[in-house]
DNA sequence: AATAAGTTTAGAATAGTTCTAAATCTTACT
DNA sequence: AGTAAGATTTAGAACTATTCTAAACTTATT
């Protein structure tokens, strides 16, 4: 079976969990957040899917991906002014974002540390997630 | 001397040395953000602003914010898709966002955490500075 | 006072997103 | 298979937040 077929499953099962169907404009979209996780624009997003399906309109991407964000496959992110960008890692994850290039990237968060983050918190204050961004530069011994 | 007088010399000060000159307009921006520091969008400003300075425009709000952007005074705070909010608080903090009321909370942060998070940077990433937004709900106890 | 530079202003323009209503597709039922 | 109901897609209009433009105003310098 391919990977494809994996993911086509997946996303069939996340979207019938939520009273959805599955749809080619579904699928493209959320196969092209899985194939270059570089945190792209829905405009990004609808220039890449027209390759594959080059009837979908701006709008159908942005409502897939409002529904895959919804399904809790994507994560929307923000960190400044400007179009929101999409993410489909969903294990715990900070961003960096390289303010000469505007490229971001995933960085892994250690499990404990989100746990001493949140100890900051006083009492009264109860947090269902957590965002942080970095903001910097990358130099080449990456 | 008034709290009032300090802070404008403090200003004048800071857009002196950006080369920059004091006007009423960016007085009356930057006192409405230290008044009332519950992170309002451009528009809250322009609207607190006008009772005291009720000619100016929205366009000057957007610029007065800007420039004290520019010169440290205030940061810009973008954490999710919506207006730009302004927020006076210069000392390393982290943001709480409640969800059900929209409301914004400042939550300092120990220094030492702060090099905790930036430990889990791999080699290549030089972080300037940290967002840390936390998002849930707020209850009665606080 | 004249000039230059900095600042403010109203309104036009722009970017990103959401809304609307019609067309199309899918599913369930006969 | 034929039909109705519901879900989804689509193009374009509408909307919101912000930036741009160019003229008016203010302040500092000669
Ligand atoms: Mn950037
Ligand atoms: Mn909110
Ligand atoms: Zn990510
Ligand atoms: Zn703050």
């Amino acid at each position: 079976m391919s990977s494809d077929t994996l993911n086509s499953e997946a996303l069939s099962q996340k979207l019938a969990h939520s009273g959805l169907r599955n749809t080619p404009q579904r699928e493209v979209v959320y196969k092209a957040l899985l194939t270059r996780r570089d945190h792209p624009t829905a405009d990004e997003v609808y220039a890449r899917v027209r390759t594959d399906l080059s009837t979908i309109s701006l709008a159908t991407v942005y409502n897939c991906l409002e529904t895959l964000v919804q399904c809790d496959l994507v994560r929307a992110v923000n960190f400044e002014r400007g179009p929101t960008r999409y993410c489909p890692n969903l294990a715990p994850h900070a961003h960096f974002h390289d303010e000469e290039t505007g490229s971001t990237f995933d960085i892994d968060l250690p499990p404990d540390l989100l746990g001493k983050i949140k100890d900051v918190l006083p009492p009264g204050y109860d947090a269902d997630a957590v965002d942080i961004i970095f903001r910097g530069k990358t130099t080449a011994t990456r």
